[in-house]
DNA sequence: GATAATTGTTATCGAGTATATCAAATATCG
DNA sequence: CGATATTTGATATACTCGATAACAATTATC
């Protein structure tokens, strides 16, 4: 049984390279993914790490996560919301919601204001800077992020895309 | 009904108040999701998230998670490989794979065997039981899992959704 | 007014992911 | 050959997320 000799540099990221039926045999290096690539599920995790790294790395000057940038967005289009309203409809739990917004806060994106209908509640609000970095976020998610994914995929196809995901995100 | 919002993202938070869908009256409108619905990172781990879930539910039966359906496909496809080869190709980090390996090697889906050409590594195969719910595991996806997400999309829209998720997944 | 429900919060747990490090085995090279 | 470096599996550890239970303050309900 030959076992492999060496594939001078093995495969440490999560890239691989794919391979339909019928492909060469090359033995050695490169496994095969067999059923695993027919597998949605599989290459909608592996897209979707890409896709956030990417974000990542294009919003990296503004020091913000997917998340956190959903929030901001969140908070300025729905004003006057409170945790709960706001860390529901992001799926977030409302536990989980605290540091979240603790982080936001001590960085002065955001602040928690009392309401005075229910002071049970914290009205949540953009502060100035808060605006101010969601318009940068924006510009470089739209000029950078999605202008790139729109590059390797086609206009059409991205839209396509968004609109398959929107049918399994919410009506599955 | 209460609300009707303009565009066709019509938005269901996935955790949010108990809405029965008899019941209207509930004043409390649905938050605006803005240029979240736009952002393709957004749907990705939304969709994610929910077909997950759905592989969950449809192969619970044999208690496999998407991961570890992905290991026996893995050790099915590519015999003789070592622990190193398989994490690697499936973007697992070695030290993380020992836990996963022990799991299903306690079950005997697939057992550790030292190589005789290398005495460091562990050759891993599949057992017969392994092979047996490897099977089992993958008419559950298929009938089951793959053939909703078919019958949500369309078998066009499902093969072209699979291309531009593997275009993300491994050329992005 | 007594009781139930809601809001934000804390504590805690489990899963997933990341790095550093180790012993054993092997490879490399002087 | 032998000293050194590299590889493999493994352990420990840490950090992020997601989930549940519980609590004080406040509000709603009967």
């Amino acid at each position: 049984m030959t076992v492999s000799k060496t594939a001078s540099d093995a495969v440490k990221s999560p890239r691989t390279l794919r391979r339909e039926p019928g492909d060469p045999a090359g033995d050695d290096a490169m496994l095969q993914l067999g059923e695993l690539s027919g597998l949605l599920g599989y290459s909608l995790k592996r897209a979707q790490l890409k896709v956030f790294e990417d974000f990542l790395r294009c919003v990296a000057p503004l020091q913000l996560t997917p998340a956190q940038f959903s929030v901001l967005l969140l908070l300025d289009k729905n004003p006057g919301r409170n945790q709960t309203e706001i860390a529901s409809t992001l799926g977030i739990l409302r536990p989980n919601f605290v540091a979240m917004l603790d982080a936001l806060e001590s960085r002065d994106l955001c602040a928690r204001m009392r309401s005075a209908n229910d002071r049970r509640s914290h009205i949540l609000v953009l502060t100035e800077k808060g605006r101010a970095v969601l318009a940068r976020a924006k510009k470089l998610v739209a000029n950078k992020h999605e202008a790139r994914l729109i590059e390797v995929l086609g206009p059409a196809n991205h839209a396509a895309l968004l609109e398959m995901l929107a049918k399994l995100a919410y009506e599955f």
